[in-house]
DNA sequence: CGGCCGATCAGCT
DNA sequence: GCTGATCGGCCGA
């Protein structure tokens, strides 16, 4: 059993936060009680207002983006494509909006859990392996968009065992449009040769 | 395995 | 009216 993450955790910006976050665990506790898990295995950094590809970018502040704006630990869940949601983690100083988007998990607790609501996933390694499956796995959506990791009892991050640089692989980020230099700048961070992770 | 496409809505022009 | 930090079904190689 190791502990929750605490807020200086997350008091740093987004591109020092996101390697740190892959082998964390993400822990969700539903509405029953019961604890769904995964280990993160694959992350993108948003790194703020300069950040062509970032919802906040030129300080960009509307109802979706609001919680971009809390401080550090603070959940932020998005509705894209009129179907799906993604979750970030807010870093930096309050009032700054970067995050890091969790974009794979490997499914660790609760597994039945999220079969039942990912009926159409065969394999475990199916369940959470992107942005919005890993939503829909651990019943994270609108409800839980601005809860704060660091004392909320429904979702929150533990400390797992940090995943070493040697066993890191970095990319640019999925899934852009036409960010401009923003498009190609590695700040994807995912493990490597995991089977989880949402492209190899 | 890779490419195309529809679902469906918030935000922007 | 178009685009998007996506997903899953269907198609062809």
């Amino acid at each position: 059993m190791s502990g929750r993450l605490g807020r200086e955790f997350y008091a740093v910006g987004a591109a020092a936060l996101a390697p740190r976050l892959i082998g964390r665990v993400l822990v969700r506790v539903d509405d029953h009680g019961v604890r769904r898990a995964g280990r993160i295995v694959e992350v993108e950094a948003y790194l703020g207002v300069k950040d062509r590809a970032s919802h906040a970018f030129g300080g960009r502040r509307t109802a979706r983006n609001e919680s971009m704006y809390g401080p550090p630990g603070t959940a932020y869940v998005y509705f894209t494509y009129g179907m799906h949601y993604c979750m970030n983690v807010v870093c930096g100083r309050e009032g700054e909006p970067a995050a890091v988007l969790l974009r794979a998990l490997e499914p660790l607790e609760g597994i039945e859990a999220m079969r039942a609501v990912r009926p159409r996933a065969r394999r475990d390694e199916d369940l959470c392996n992107g942005p919005g499956k890993l939503c829909a796995a651990l019943g994270i959506g609108r409800a839980e968009n601005g809860l704060d990791l660091c004392e909320d009892p429904r979702l929150f991050i533990e400390e797992g065992a940090a995943v070493g640089t040697r066993r890191r692989g970095r990319r640019p980020r999925i899934g852009l449009g036409e960010a401009g230099e923003w498009k190609h700048k590695p700040l994807c961070w995912f493990e490597r040769g995991h089977r989880c992770v949402s492209r190899g």
